[in-house]
DNA sequence: GTGCTTGCAAATCGTTTGCAATAGC
DNA sequence: GCTATTGCAAACGATTTGCAAGCAC
């Protein structure tokens, strides 16, 4: 299975133009699910791209969650995350080591979930903060 | 009904010593529920406290969210928000004007919540973003 | 006077902006 | 060759840090 082809298509559907710099950077997406900040996917893509700046990380993130092809968590205060996984679902953030899971989003949220009187809601986060099991175990 | 007095209290129950500047942020952030940042608070009071300076007001918000007096909300990228209400409940914010609304939990959600998975869960938030009734109105 | 609190100046760090070099059709 | 993309350098803005001066018990 060629992950290049199915990226370039993905890029494709969402009108987004598949250059190289863009391809490298949703297929590290989709096969790290790790919830990666522009920082992450820098380190990791730089030495395979020499030429690649974290300019073009910022922007190819940008556009990717503008396009809605990605999601851009707003639970770190830090930095920024992303989230190849545009279905519903919640997100625990360890406080220590800054650890992201996934989580099922609880039956009624994912069900009709009210709107909030009057408002145009475009999406819902819901987050956990904690100290995940690994850190626990650490002491 | 001394305002101040109740401040001071509140503050000495958590253990936090209730100086004048501390009374003043939260005598503000109790009679104003409008989830101000460090900003919105420093301009409110800076005119009575010519003195006060921004610091103190970092200072005093982190004091007073690490020690659960108040909630720090991580739901504006570009600026952090707080809370003076900390019962569990949700926020709804506009990415035009940047308008912060409560909002109810979803029974499920308030009742017991699933722990997720083996982690220490310490606060659970609810983020709605989208555009707010008075934008809309406003084209 | 000892220790907490305040607040100034400077540093930090993630992110954005302006613009020039570059690549792709 | 024209347009979109890339990426460098600089700017920006919220927040933190180091430290000196001030206040309170």
């Amino acid at each position: 299975m060629n992950i290049n082809q199915n990226s370039a298509e993905f890029l494709l559907s969402f009108g987004i133009r598949p250059s190289m710099q863009r391809i490298a950077i949703m297929d590290y997406m989709m096969a790290n699910r790790t919830h990666p900040g522009v920082e992450e996917i820098f380190a990791a893509l730089s030495p395979s791209m020499p030429t690649l700046s974290r300019m073009t990380v910022y922007n190819t993130l940008n556009l990717l969650s503008d396009a809605g092809a990605i999601l851009s968590l707003e639970i770190d205060r830090t930095a920024r995350h992303f989230d190849a996984d545009t279905s519903p679902h919640g997100h625990f953030i360890c406080s220590r080591c800054g650890h992201i899971d996934d989580l099922p989003l609880p039956p009624s949220l994912e069900a009709g979930e009210q709107m909030p009187g009057g408002h145009l809601v475009q999406s819902v986060q819901l987050a956990y903060r904690g100290v995940c099991k690994n850190c626990l175990k650490d002491q």
